[in-house]
DNA sequence: GGAATAATATATCACTCTGATACATTTGTC
DNA sequence: GACAAATGTATCAGAGTGATATATTATTCC
């Protein structure tokens, strides 16, 4: 049973929405998924090729005027290869946070610098958590009109909960670490 | 200006504690770590090697019996580079979680195999949430008399606000995907 | 006492992915 | 009309994962 690669597996589930070039693919990593994937170009044009080569994937000519454009779209067994990787457990769930790993070697640092680390992150948190909440209210109009925008506010509203979670942990860090200070 | 790689300065961390040995710093990673990093044997032992190379960390022959075995201890250099990279901006905190990703794709999968990986979700976190509330008991207690606990405390409350915040969303998740089921 | 299993310990390798870069054109702005 | 930003495809060195190989010691169970 071969264990699906998960560039292939993103690349096809969203052309399962809509055909694509891979920047197109790439710039939907940047927005409605970099709250919980990524991929960059390294990875996405080489497993394109590679999916039309396996009969997953199928490209054709978008070109205009003069710019070269391939288009992308998900085959019949592209679909059923997405559906079977879905259907399968989850294998990992990976947070890798240098904040948190910097802060735990905090000892090294001092106080100052780690309360500089904390606030950083807050302020990042801070300026992002508006557009996660903006993007759940636009997603909650819509949820009637069409059934992905269900599934599409499950992970935005995942990013607001979490995101407030981590404004109130701030919070409780920066008073943890004043409290013996001078 | 040279910037760090990252299985470089964790070792470095967990060796400006105490002596370890490879295998010593994989438990570490395993266990003390694991909710926000992780390393595995083929980045620490190349980057062990390495780091004793350029002097910023140096081995000693710690063999008992018949079982070859090889202490690391950080350098006065080790410690400087450490703390460099300590006081530089964090570069990246990245959250990648295959369960959103197959959430997102989930009108592809319909809402019973959506549930599924909601509800394995909320067990996985049910289940290890404990460890992390016993953590930061442990870690509270011994507060005053080691200064290091402090930092890791931080790190394990970060664990527990998440993973609270996890729970809440699972049970929200769920409520928006029953909503219109027969 | 002896067998089986788990834990300790080091090390490598194929493969995947990132981050940077190169190159070329088109669209928008001042 | 100049300049910057966006669109578009593509590759490559370096970093990291997950699996595997190898060997010894400690523990558990009968």
């Amino acid at each position: 049973m071969a264990i699906e690669k998960k560039s292939d597996c993103v690349i096809l589930g969203l052309l399962s929405h809509e055909d694509l070039t891979g920047y197109e693919i790439k710039k939907r990593m940047d927005t409605a998924l970099k709250y919980f994937w990524g991929a960059s170009y390294g990875s996405i044009y080489p497993a394109l090729g590679d999916l039309v080569k396996r009969g997953l994937a199928s490209k054709r000519d978008g070109a205009e005027n003069n710019r070269n454009k391939i288009i992308y779209s998900i085959t019949e067994d592209g679909r059923n290869y997405l559906k079977g990787w879905l259907a399968n457990p989850v294998e990992k769930d990976e947070l890798r946070y240098e904040t948190l790993l910097k802060l735990f070697f905090g000892h090294e640092a001092g106080v100052e610098q780690t309360l500089a680390h904390i606030e950083a992150f807050e302020e990042k948190i801070s300026k992002e958590l508006p557009f996660l909440i903006g993007a759940t209210e636009v997603l909650k109009k819509g949820i009637s009109e069409d059934d992905t925008h269900k599934y599409y506010l499950l992970t935005a509203e995942f990013g607001v909960k979490t995101y407030q979670a981590y404004l109130e942990w701030c919070r409780e860090a920066k008073a943890i670490l004043k409290e013996e200070r001078g």
